[in-house]
DNA sequence: GATTGCATGTAAGGGGTTACATGATTTT
DNA sequence: AAAATCATGTAACCCCTTACATGCAATC
């Protein structure tokens, strides 16, 4: 794949992994380059750069694997919403609701966006992430929905 | 609270928030101090360095309000182990159920410790975090089963 | 006798994002 | 007319973790 493709399928398929931002996936590339666990094919193209076609080398499946041997190490996660939730003591009642309304938009845009890949998606490893990501995003949607009914309640 | 209360705090109560290493916790405290966003209250006691109780100041709460009144930006997560399923095309079956059983053990344990802070927690605010937490662990729980039963039905 | 808990802190280094720079083509 | 898509890349900077340093008291 190409950077730009690479930073796509992060960007969707793979949210529940991790990101790729452009400053940390071509310096990578270009150092995975150097190392010769990558080749690289450039295509030529009218009115934009070459697009560069990255393919993993028989050395870099050797490195990969090793990596892959190893246990993963633990998660990292940080959720400003969370805090802002916790922290909220501050915040009116409206103000809680309105963090808690533009959370659940953002969740059930992802969910929209996520079912449109499953449909698409090939791949069973790819459907695995998917799915993992869904599920992820409506536990959370359930949440939120019981901590709303908690606050409007209370009548904050 | 003092920096090594602050610490135990994130990892058990807030782990869905975040995480809290001494090489930032420490350093920020003593930004805060300058800043005159907190004081702090130094407990001497007997054996060891004097506890240092640190307390949020008028002006640290005029700026705590503004930073929550700001749009939460966006979650950052990084899963290793799903990357790991994901390009484990190399792994054998074994393999790859040695890391989802890996996963499922620690998932049992944080619901077990988040269990334990549930019945002891009193602000409901407390409650709102560890009910997060629980939820993204048994909702992962449940998928694990069944990538599990894929594996497994699939031969690898 | 060894490990865990309590309690502070620093320094080096790794990892990542954001913002910038460039520019044609297609869609709204 | 404006915005999004395609496509590469760099530089400055921030943030954060890891590893180290210190040391007593209590538990296993």
């Amino acid at each position: 794949m190409s950077g730009y493709d690479i930073k796509k399928h992060v960007q969707s398929t793979m949210v529940a992994v991790g990101s790729a931002s452009y400053g940390t996936l071509y310096p990578t590339l270009h150092k995975l380059l150097a190392d010769q666990a990558v080749e690289v094919e450039e295509i030529p193209q009218q009115g934009r750069p070459a697009r560069k076609e990255y393919r993993i080398t028989g050395r870099g499946r050797e490195e990969l694997l090793g990596w892959l041997q190893q246990p993963p190490v633990d998660d990292r996660v940080q959720r400003e919403f969370l805090l802002k939730l916790y922290l909220g003591r501050h915040l009116t009642g409206d103000e809680m609701l309105g963090l808690i309304m533009a959370r659940r938009g953002q969740m059930e845009a992802g969910v929209r966006s996520l079912q449109a890949d499953h449909s698409a998606a090939d791949d069973p490893r790819q459907v695995w992430l998917i799915e993992y990501a869904l599920a992820m995003y409506q536990a959370e949607l359930e949440w939120l929905a019981q901590i709303e009914h908690q606050i409007r309640q209370a009548s904050w």
